[in-house]
DNA sequence: GTTCCTGCAAATAGTTTGCACTTCG
DNA sequence: CGAAGTGCAAACTATTTGCAGGAAC
């Protein structure tokens, strides 16, 4: 975790380290807010502006994903892995799944040759309903 | 334009009408300050509640969709065609290029077959820079 | 004449910024 | 020590809400 941070010539501060930890260890992407409530959790309080800005630095220092999610208004935050993925959102427990493949990579080309347009990335994902909250609904 | 409102049963008022005008003959999504300026231009002036309250019911009368795009903190709305389709955006002047196609829809089947998620929808579209933009880009 | 819609003002959520102070390397 | 990072308060943008008056049907 520190070995990114020194790559990317980033102090290694405490609330930094923090942050990476945390975004790290979600199993989907978060928020600014997740992240703070996260930290309180680890007896680590730090300004919600050290938040956005360390966002802000990972974003351009191209170690995390900004997201925008369907029907949420905040921006999400995800690790920038070697696998390429999508995710699956649920609209009711706004649940996140990730699915592990992208279906995009060919017809990216396709378009960028029928277009002439530089394609830098794609934002994707499905929303719809999880089995679990299709069962809740059926019930009631 | 008025038969889409009376068949949802929405009452037909001034600041409703314009805001469907503006979004049916915009070329791209908007966003509600768009509408907002566009209606000061035909000199209808009406309050930015009015437009997102407006908005709201428009989508749940499944008029017109919302929409979350890559970079951009706001959202955008544009009416719900019979045509299916997804945009590619210019990160350096923002246009929105309509692509006439969509890759997802096989996939969308297979995703549910394969998790049991039920899936009404998508969010797609492609980011990077237009030719235009990568005209004068190389020219710096 | 109701019901639905609007404007206005105020509230809220998410995010950004200026500044003085602190910490890392 | 100097550059980079932080906390705090205040500002800002997008959006929502309560309420009282007004328009549509």
């Amino acid at each position: 975790m520190n070995d990114i941070l020194k790559e990317k010539r980033l102090k290694i501060t405490k609330p930094r380290k923090a942050i990476m930890r945390i975004i790290t260890e979600a199993k989907e992407p978060i928020s600014a807010e997740d992240i703070y409530m996260k930290a309180v959790q680890f007896n680590i309080k730090m300004n919600l502006s050290t938040i956005y800005r360390n966002l802000e630095i990972l974003e351009k220092s191209e170690v995390i994903n900004k997201l925008s999610l369907e029907g949420e208004d905040k921006q999400y935050y995800d690790l920038k892995k070697k696998i390429h993925c999508h995710y699956l959102v649920c609209l009711s427990c706004k649940k996140v799944i990730p699915l592990l493949d992208c279906p995009l990579e060919d017809y990216e080309k396709e378009v960028e040759n029928k277009t002439g347009f530089l394609i830098t990335g794609h934002n994707f994902e499905f929303y719809g309903y999880c089995s679990d909250c299709l069962k809740k609904i059926k019930r009631t």
